[in-house]
DNA sequence: TGACACATGTAACGGGTTACATGATTAG
DNA sequence: CTAATCATGTAACCCGTTACATGTGTCA
């Protein structure tokens, strides 16, 4: 039950339109919270049901033409309950660590080249979090609000520099290990 | 469709029955990809029908019976076709940044509370990583496939140790923002 | 007028989650 | 004999994914 609340503060944070949102989930937002169009669609419909979003009333809605949508103070204090409410960490589940574990089993050919794969494109997820930093968070202009997103960055940041290091070290021992396979 | 692939592995390991199974995806396999009882059921059926694995003639299979899975040639080569197969990473998608986002819109009252329950959630997770660090990898004894399940589990420390950095740090910013909401 | 980008949807499917159902075995 | 535990399952629901459908505006 995220994808409404992810919604609502795209919205809260400027009322847009459906392909509006999903232009926005491709980046900012959907730098941790991704979605398709076809999500975004079926939840405005029901966010909008259940009064928790507003069309805003511009022209006739009709497929095809655009429609936008803004909060209503339903949807803001949901999102703050949300916002509150205690949550459980979700278990860790990634497919390599998955693959490298089945590895040990079955051998690990062709495992190696995904790896450097992963670490190429884990490279440049860094490399794009860290120009959003320098062009977004210049040092030194700290509103409470900034501070917060900044937070959320850094953890971005953060992560893709432990993939880079645990991919890093992962090749080195590979290249240590017997022939395989 | 990694579960079926989890399940395969976990059969390699060890013959098991679905609900050693099941306790086995509580630990172990289960510390990056669990599953309940209920999915590994579902995925044993679908894995017999598929002739990747057998249930292991001992006795009539029935309700309350236990009833035992090893893997078929077909399932090993499977399961080593998936693990040379390249796959991308899935995007990062995580409910505590999704609030702080929120926070930084809708206030971020109560939110502390919780960033500290993680803090000690992913102390404690770290504390058993390192537990099974020392019993199961001591010093000096490398075995190819030791090296490797090594690897998974150093990738689980350093994620636990990036979560607990990170919180300390971002409990440290709450602490000197302006005393909000 | 035909192609293309813009914009909003529908339909079908599969995996994960939760709640519940049922039978066998063992301890008190 | 009954309660708890072991063990295997069914059913329903929601979310994310993929493929497809439909309508509008614009420009060559």
């Amino acid at each position: 039950m995220s994808l409404p609340h992810a919604i609502l503060t795209a919205l809260l944070e400027k009322p847009s339109s459906g392909l509006e949102l999903t232009r926005r989930f491709d980046k900012s937002i959907g730098y941790f919270w991704s979605a398709t169009h076809q999500q975004i669609y079926r939840e405005l419909g029901r966010l909008e049901a259940d009064g928790l979003i507003r069309a805003l009333p511009t022209q006739a809605p009709a497929r095809g033409q655009k429609k936008s949508y803004e909060v209503l103070p339903a949807g803001r204090a949901e999102l703050a309950r949300w916002t509150a409410a205690a949550q459980d960490p979700k278990p860790l589940r990634d497919t390599l660590l998955l693959r490298l574990r089945a590895a040990a089993v079955v051998g690990r050919a062709g495992v190696e080249s995904d790896l450097r794969r992963h670490l190429e494109l884990h490279r440049r997820q860094l490399a794009e979090y860290r120009e959003i930093e320098k062009r977004d968070f210049p040092p030194d202009r700290d509103a409470p609000e900034d501070r917060l997103r900044h937070l959320v960055l850094r953890a971005g940041i953060d992560l893709e520099t432990f993939w880079t290091q645990w991919l890093t070290h992962a090749l080195a021992e590979f290249a240590e290990l017997p022939e395989g396979d």
